[in-house]
RNA sequence: GGGCGUAUAGCUCAGCUGGUUAGAGCGCACGCUUCACACGCGUGAGGUCAGAGGUUCGAGUCCUCUUACGCCCACCA
């Protein structure tokens, strides 16, 4: 306990208490609790890569409420940190910040360090593999190291001692592992295939990350020769792919095309025999109904070319640009081999772009093209970071089968989803599922499979028969470790082995985070004290990916839920309701700034006001509000204590209980609150209650607790502003820890946020005490009818234009003879608080005050 | 094209299972140096609850349709 301060503050208050938590262990988890006594909740590792906005502050705050809360209700709160420092964001960062970029057929250079400041327009050093990962992890750390800062400023109640790194030494074990066990069960598999292919990163890109995009194109109206050498128009937006033309396609009902099916046509320019084929995917009211089939222009092509085994001449290579061709060679047959060659020379090593250009030339030349191209904007998908579209070029990848619909919709029925439509959004995604999960990326920065190809004695290698690594030796990395069987010196010899070259995708990862932070098999009891978690937090933007991932990987693992409850939130808007992008931070509105300015509290309020599921909106003004509620704190609370409250005498007046009563009433209903997640309903509640106590309680019995009208009451009023002061604390203790330690700390022992969360049931047993004795029903009511008389003596005085301490000659109070009664058992704090000499009732008739003030001196 | 959500005072939002004159804060106006607080206090003005139908004794609240906005999904020829 330490000593009322003469001028409450809330400067310097943060790092204060954060040192004080941190030297007392205040969040430690403390591993001996049962899972019955434990809440432990999945956090979102946040992608160290990205930029810090209020959006984080926001979620991240929402979360941390529900862990105080959870807390103070007696569970042990199992809280953990991650940081995701995986993917393509983090080597893109890597690449600008360092001016590097990785070769991997370079040898390690020990030596090797990036320039200090590289310019933008400097050429990237290229650097190997082992080099740039050193440089990942190097930035990584500085980054965590930014994010540890604000989410410590922030008052996260986090154990800190439980933080993992999505790719530190525990997270590739533990994917490597989930990965391994997969595979033995045939639910992992690997397989050469046509896949959305980033040209700019150079890697695969799952269904998940994919974004449709409007961008312009045109409509080109080409001509084929038909099997009886008629003109056959199709149009097409990607002319570039006639090459790579396999079929035409049209609906099997439309009678346009019927009688071709079977049949071939002729390519232009390149005289390819391809067939004519039927397919329900064909629209008979786009272009022309009929289209051609391109290996690969589209996903339906894919489609089309899976489903009607069609053959496969690919001409995008990965950095996309047209591969060389030989034509009249197995696999490119042309009936005139020489014109076709002559025509594709003019594409070979173009980007899309470019042969998409010539192409049009080449076919208005020859007369192929009917009318000029016909521009339209239509949806292209994009890699979501990406900023040209995809392509789909065949390799060979890693897959993960996923479970049927029926389960995986069953365990979206079992989770329990705050706020519950959010359901919605996971079954939309598991009904529209379709192909298997890619989890493989080209990338470096990531978690290697733990996996190896044999070579044959020719040099080929065999990339669909893998070798895999024993559980026990992981984590591994194939690049440096090798196969079982083998000696380092067969590296990438014929007759040795090559090590899988690529990374797991990151949420092949982070779909393992309940897992990862609960010591699955490196510490089995931490895990049986913690998982399966109780509460995943996230936005609802990642439901299909990190959601549903993880739920698939657990479901496989260990047939449960990962968690009981998902709260998802919402996404912070700007003023316009757009979402807060990038340029949000680094302005004076980011939040280091904000936490400055306003104190964490302050911006804790703002957070916690949005509503759980829904967009909020980035308003400074409630910022304002937080901190204007957070000095109100500090001064009510000198207030009550400066006139000696205690949690420890017996409350006798009328008023008190009263008083008592609607506060026992607030804390049943923010508990409720809190048990379904409300943490906003919570903080909405207890802060209207907290302003007219200060209003109108704190006026009404400030006299009395004073003690200036007499001892009589004096005792009750230092009781009930006591139980009430406690109580208010510890209800805005979640929301607003560092203002509710700081008082917490003037007058009780320990820490706010390990004491017991109030009980409403004692309150009221306060508040009801005896009552009946006395005469009288105990219940909010007589604070509500001496509030509303002091309300009207306010009004006359204001109208007046007179100072609240204007003495009042009389008052007269009209109200029906119940609310009378209760009228008089407060009488004598209105008289009080309202300067009031004479105060007469009268029943009968609606609620009406009249006041006569003395006359001005 | 399908789905989800939102629409209440100038702004940000409450209004839980339908029930007396629709609430709060900010902003605004007018006041008040009041012994916790001028980083304050008091009082006040301000709303045809997006629109149109319907159910009901009674609808901001339930149903239908429409409109606007946001988000998610969808086979891009």
């Amino acid at each position: 306990m330490s000593t009322i301060p003469e001028k409450p503050s809330l400067e310097g208050i943060e790092a204060r208490w954060r040192a004080r938590w941190e030297a007392e262990g205040t969040y430690r988890f403390d591993r001996t609790k049962d899972r019955t006594e434990v809440f432990s909740i999945d956090t979102p590792p946040p992608t160290v890569s990205g930029t810090l906005h209020q959006g984080h502050v926001c979620s991240y705050t929402q979360t941390d409420t529900v862990a105080r809360y959870q807390r103070m209700r007696g569970r042990e709160v199992f809280y953990p940190m991650g940081w995701d420092d995986n993917g393509l964001n983090v080597e893109r960062r890597v690449q600008l910040l360092t001016g590097t970029r990785c070769d991997p057929s370079l040898p390690y250079d020990p030596d090797f360090r990036p320039p200090t400041n590289p310019g933008k327009k400097d050429r990237p050093i290229p650097v190997s593999r082992p080099n740039f990962v050193e440089l990942c992890g190097e930035v990584v750390e500085q980054l965590e190291q930014q994010y540890f800062d604000l989410w410590s400023n922030l008052g996260l109640s986090v154990d800190w001692s439980h933080s993992y790194r999505t790719i530190g030494p525990g997270s590739i074990k533990a994917s490597q592992r989930g990965f391994l066990r997969l595979v033995h069960r045939g639910l992992a598999y690997r397989s050469e295939a046509p896949t959305l292919w980033d040209v700019d990163f150079r890697s695969a890109v799952a269904q998940a990350e994919l974004q449709d995009r409007e961008i312009p194109g045109a409509y080109y109206r080409i001509r084929f020769d038909g099997p009886d050498g008629e003109p056959l128009w199709i149009d097409t937006t990607r002319p570039e792919l006639l090459p790579a033309c396999v079929a035409l396609v049209a609906h099997p009902d439309d009678e346009r095309y019927r009688p071709l099916f079977g049949r071939t046509a002729r390519t232009p320019l390149f005289g390819v025999e391809v067939p004519i084929v039927p397919h329900g995917l064909a629209a008979p009211d786009k272009g022309t109904g009929m289209a051609m089939i391109c290996t690969f222009g589209d996903t339906t092509d894919v489609t089309w070319w899976r489903e009607l085994g069609l053959d496969a001449r690919t001409v995008v290579q990965r950095d996309g640009r047209l591969r060389p061709v030989t034509w009249g060679e197995p696999g490119w047959p042309s009936t005139d081999p020489a014109t076709a060659q002559r025509h594709y020379d003019e594409l070979a090593g173009k980007t899309v772009k470019q042969a998409q250009a010539r192409i049009a030339e080449l076919l208005a030349e020859a007369g192929l093209i009917d009318g000029d191209p016909r521009p339209i904007t239509h949806p292209v998908k994009f890699w979501e970071n990406g900023t040209r579209p995809l392509e789909i070029v065949t390799s060979h990848q890693w897959f993960i089968r996923y479970p049927d619909k029926e389960a995986m919709l069953a365990r979206g029925k079992e989770l329990a989803w705050w706020p519950d439509f959010m359901r919605v959004r996971y079954e939309d995604w598991v009904n529209g599922l379709h192909g298997d999960w890619n989890i493989t990326r080209q990338r470096f920065f990531g978690v290697p499979f733990p996996a190896w190809y044999p070579i044959g004695a020719d040099g080929t290698v065999d990339f669909l028969g893998p070798m895999l690594a024993d559980e026990e030796s992981l984590p591994v990395d194939p690049t440096t470790d090798v196969p079982p069987g083998y000696s380092p010196d067969q590296r990438d010899r014929p007759g040795g082995f090559t090590a899988d070259p690529d990374v797991m995708d990151t949420w092949a990862t982070s779909s393992l985070t309940p897992q990862i932070a609960t010591g699955w098999v490196d510490d089995p009891d931490l895990f049986g004290r913690t998982f399966p978690m109780d509460l995943r937090p996230q936005a609802h933007d990642i439901i299909r990916t990190w959601l549903f991932y993880t739920v698939v990987r657990s479901h496989y693992e260990h047939d449960v839920l990962p968690w009981a409850n998902a709260a998802i939130s919402g996404f912070i808007v700007d003023p316009d309701r757009k979402k807060l992008s990038k340029s949000a931070a680094n302005t004076p509105d980011d939040p280091p700034e904000l936490l400055a300015r306003y104190g964490s509290d302050a911006v804790r309020y703002w957070a916690a006001c949005g509503r759980p599921g829904m967009d909020v909106v980035f308003d400074e003004g409630q910022i304002k509000i937080g901190r204007r509620l957070a000095i109100k704190l500090l001064n009510a609370s000198k207030y009550a204590l400066g006139v000696g409250s205690t949690t420890a005498g017996e409350v006798t007046e009328p008023l008190d209980r009263s008083m008592l009563a609607a506060l026992a009433d607030l804390v049943a209903e923010a508990t409720k609150a809190f048990d379904l997640f409300d943490y906003a309903r919570a903080l909405e509640r207890t802060e209207a209650f907290f302003w007219s106590f200060c209003d109108d309680y704190l006026e009404l019995v400030k006299n009395r607790a004073y003690g200036t009208d007499g001892d009589e009451g004096q005792a009750s009023a230092r009781t009930a502003l006591g139980l009430a002061l406690r109580t208010l604390l510890q209800l805005f203790a979640p929301v607003l820890p560092f203002v509710t330690e700081e008082v917490w700390s003037w007058w009780q022992d320990g820490s706010v946020h390990r004491s017991s969360w109030p009980d409403a049931d004692d309150l009221r047993a306060v508040a009801e005490a005896e009552a009946a004795d006395a005469g009288y029903e105990p219940g909010p009511e007589v604070l509500a009818v001496a509030a509303a008389v002091l309300g009207e003596v306010r009004r006359a005085k204001s109208e007046a234009k007179r100072s609240m301490r204007a003495p009042v000659t009389s008052v007269t109070v009209t109200d029906t003879p119940d609310r009378l009664a209760l009228m008089r058992l407060a009488v004598a704090d209105v008289r009080s608080a309202g300067h009031i000499a004479a105060l007469e009732m009268v029943a009968g008739g609606a609620f009406s005050v009249a006041v006569t003030l003395a006359p001005e001196d």
